[in-house]
DNA sequence: CTTCAAGTACGACTTGCATCGTACCTGAAG
DNA sequence: CTTCAGGTACGATGCAAGTCGTACTTGAAG
């Protein structure tokens, strides 16, 4: 099964601190705000979200979503695929998916 | 008029960043948290979270969440009250409050 | 009035974190 | 093999944020 290479913790391991650490980040929040919208729940490529930063920054706020247990990163080598934990997340932390689709009311410009 | 003297953001306007900013910081959830536990949701002083850290960063914390729209703050000029704005952020985030009660299963220990 | 505790304002210090530059690794395509 | 794009590792930098020291304000108690 090719499940997860690169370790993350644990369902019951999750730290709300590290959580909501991970989150209070624009970039990092608007991916995973993609990730909870789409209810598809496939595996996605780490470009596909179109962020505005470097690609050693990307790297760098992938690894904290993984390090808090938020996603799942595949590593293939030369390219990397990006997997939402949501029945892990659900279970953990029930609710905390949604809250991310009622961000703004109207607006989504990040600034 | 002994509504809240010191201004905070209305309930519609809400920052989801400016939210997990404010519970990214561990002396601050744990004050969210005891507040999101307790279901009177009654008045209480500043010194009543017994938190270890001095007066001025007591300060400071307590005007992140209020800037946060998360506590009011009724300010009695040499005693201050503290208060949770649970009705206006269950109206906005639905969940959110709760998710702070089942942060770590058993132990709080920061460090 | 004076005294005292609670809280704030301002500033300085220190840590954490987001960002990027350079160099290196990996796998696919020629 | 070489080339190339995607990704990572390491280090440096700049800014935001947590913390506290000093001084000031406020209201209650004496």
């Amino acid at each position: 099964m090719a499940g997860r290479n690169l370790d993350g913790p644990e369902a019951d391991a999750l730290d709300l601190g590290a959580v909501f650490r991970a989150l209070a980040d624009e970039h990092r929040r608007s991916v995973m705000t993609e990730l909870a919208t789409d209810r598809s729940d496939s595996e996605r490529g780490c470009n596909s979200f179109d962020l505005p930063i470097s690609k050693q920054t990307q790297t760098h706020h992938f690894r904290v979503l993984r390090e808090a247990g938020l996603i799942d990163e595949i590593d293939y080598g030369n390219r990397k695929g990006i997997r939402l934990r949501r029945a892990d997340i659900e279970k953990r932390f029930p609710g905390l998916l949604a809250l991310l689709g009622a961000g703004p009311p109207a607006d989504t410009a990040p600034r």
